[in-house]
DNA sequence: CAATGATCCTGTCCGC
DNA sequence: TGCGGACAGGATCATT
């Protein structure tokens, strides 16, 4: 599931792979995978890559001519750079056409994966208000304090909300809380200073390694050239049955999304 | 406004 | 061998 390590290792290996190339052409292959601006007039391509940066989950490309390309995974979407003319994959969505007959072949077979074509100016109408980077500076106990005060809902549920952090998926909440020892049933506006000092400190150590090594691969994730991230290997909790120490780790569900944590080390 | 639940979608896995 | 059902979950929408 593309959290924010993923999304940063896949837009890291597009950028290598493309920046140099042109854009020539965006195919659709499944409704509604790419959502086009009303506004866009004129034909878009070829255009160069101008700038990229990431937000939360979304990938942003500024093209050179004023239109921009958001990229959001899902759950199982995946870009695979490779030929024009490769065949097309079962569960491949869109595809980029590039210089050079080359291609990004945008696969999802969930297909709940979206790519948007807008003019720059209009791109703030495609993503939603999204919290602060985990990874900014300005990403520390006091904006945490802030955004949770007066919050009854579970600390597991809090870390989700990409209203209040931008990027966290539920492989890497359940990390975090397991590395702070904090219980995910806590009412995240309950939480201590010293808790929150943990969140802030854990949370940009645990994406931090888990960029370098290039995310974490539970099923489906891939890099752009389609190999595997590491960072799995180094899961505490996740879809494990005993946490570091050797408790067995409990599973219960927040919001329908599964919560693995170890009731002896998370208090 | 806050919190919870349903929804979308398909591959995979499990029990029978 | 195959079938039904549960499960995976990011974001959005609906409900309480």
């Amino acid at each position: 599931m593309p959290e924010l390590p993923e999304v940063q290792t896949v837009l890291d290996g597009l950028v290598r792979s493309i920046a140099a190339k042109k854009f020539i052409a965006l195919k659709c292959y499944y409704p509604g995978t790419v959502i086009t601006d009303p506004e866009i007039g004129e034909n878009p391509f070829p255009a160069g890559l101008d700038g990229f940066e990431r937000r939360g989950k979304y990938i942003l490309l500024h093209l050179t001519g004023g239109h921009s390309i958001i990229i959001h995974l899902r759950m199982t979407g995946k870009l695979v750079h490779g030929r024009e003319d490769d065949e097309q994959n079962k569960h491949e969505r869109a595809c980029f056409l590039v210089s050079d007959s080359e291609a990004l072949h945008f696969i999802d077979p969930r297909t709940f994966g979206k790519i948007v074509l807008c003019r720059t100016a209009n791109l703030e109408r495609y993503i939603p208000a999204l919290g602060r980077e985990p990874l900014s500076k300005d990403f520390d106990a006091s904006y945490l304090a802030k955004v949770f005060s007066g919050r009854r809902l579970p600390i597991k549920s809090a870390l989700l909300d990409q209203r209040m952090i931008a990027g966290l998926g539920n492989i890497y909440v359940n990390e975090i809380l397991y590395r702070c020892r904090i219980n995910p049933d806590t009412p995240a506006g309950e939480l201590r200073d010293k808790d929150l000092k943990a969140i802030a400190r854990q949370t940009k150590l645990v994406l931090e390694e888990a960029i370098a090594k290039n995310g974490t691969s539970i099923s489906d994730f891939r890099r752009i050239d389609d190999k595997t991230g590491e960072f799995q290997n180094f899961l505490q909790v996740y879809q494990k049955t005993e946490c570091p120490k050797g408790h067995a780790v409990h599973i219960k569900r927040h919001g329908g999304r599964s919560t693995f944590y170890c009731p002896i080390c998370q208090k």
